[in-house]
DNA sequence: TAGATTGTTAATCGATTAACAATC
DNA sequence: TAGATTGTTAATCGATTAACAATC
């Protein structure tokens, strides 16, 4: 049952990977799994999953569980990956070029239809088939074309206000790989990827279990 | 004062965000800011920074809030990055060459030694002076160089076998960028860019305001 | 000194886990 | 039917926020 209330962002963050590992247990033929079993897979607890689940509706039946097939595409319904995206990268640097080049992407649906940049030498280029564009013929594009995602992979200098470009035209999604945090309005949705942050956070990890340096008394 | 007990997760994957916006304080000669300030740039509540930052010590001063330098200082080392750190390549594919031209990360101690891949054609070459080695040589090279850090850019099929090499090797962080989960000896640290899984929440949100699907009643 | 703001304790809120009646 | 396992309520745990005495 559908009730409209929000679900919490750490039960939508968990949703990929439950549909990560129904999709390795459909393609080892595995047909149906109760919550204690996935629970020691992907070592969380079975309260959880069956928690997570029932947010969006009781996919399970008592004294079976779930139907994996079942249970995966409901799940592939719920992150509405049933229907192909239409994304474009802003910034033709070394990780735009390399989303471009990630086949995995056109396999689950999401096509990149256009690469803009700011540097001639990079203008009228092709990568994997996609055209790069001069920046200031962004607007035409995403005015006459449907953009779904831009991937803003450009330098934290530029990405804000290019951020609120995109954002006054209408995209609906952001995929932000620059360093800054975006103030966009509701309409537009942001996911941040911050690689330093994340590397940092590893640094942590690594060091924490060390004698405690300077920060000690 | 160092306590020793453990810091909760979610509080190191703050210390960036606050190390990042006191950089940014630095760079525009803000010496002084207090929680409320701070709190407000952020936008989250001065009270979560000061209990955030008395995880580590008391930085600030009452009546005056806290030295941007110090505190900026204080959490660079918090985090340890006041040191370099040697960082491998494993997978030389779209990601991993990516990475290795970020150019960054040198800026911020993280230097990457050496590449690793199984393709021919790619063995042998230098990618921003960095070389490509056969995969086979990892063992040697990582047990005669100092290797901080691994960088999975490898494909899902091959992640977790190479990640328990290295782990047995004695490397102390993973950053993992392939589709995987990995289990290791606690003795190793991961940190996980699932940028699919990303992407999947974006959509997630994208869609979460329009008229639910087929998942409603 | 008076004002400002910390460090820290207490209250609240939300997320996770446990328990169990419902039911396949 | 008996056994298994869900869906869901209740209990617990942890993280965030509020409050305020300490103090610069």
């Amino acid at each position: 049952m559908y009730t409209g209330r929000k679900i919490s962002s750490a039960v939508i963050k968990r949703l990929p990977r439950y549909y990560r590992y129904l999709g390795d247990l459909l393609d080892n033929d595995i047909t149906r799994i109760s919550s204690k079993e996935l629970s020691e897979k992907m070592n969380i607890t079975a309260s959880q999953i069956r928690q997570d689940l029932n947010n969006f509706g009781g996919f399970g039946q008592q004294g079976y569980g779930y139907n994996v097939e079942y249970l995966y595409n409901e799940i592939k319904k719920i992150l509405s990956l049933d229907r192909t995206y239409h994304l474009i990268v802003v910034g033709g640097g070394n990780i735009g070029q390399a989303l471009v080049n990630y086949t995995n992407f056109e396999k689950r649906g999401f096509v990149i239809t256009a690469i803009f940049d700011v540097n001639p030498r990079l203008i009228g280029m092709t990568i994997r088939g996609v055209e790069v564009y001069d920046v200031d013929r962004m607007e035409e594009f995403v005015k006459h074309n449907k953009v779904d995602v831009a991937i803003l992979t450009l330098p934290r200098s530029q990405a804000s206000e290019v951020a609120e470009k995109l954002a006054s035209w209408g995209v609906p999604g952001l995929w932000n790989f620059s360093h800054v945090d975006l103030h966009l309005p509701p309409t537009t949705k942001v996911e941040n990827v911050h690689l330093t942050d994340s590397l940092m956070t590893l640094l942590y990890k690594i060091n924490e279990d060390a004698a405690p340096s300077s920060h000690e008394e």
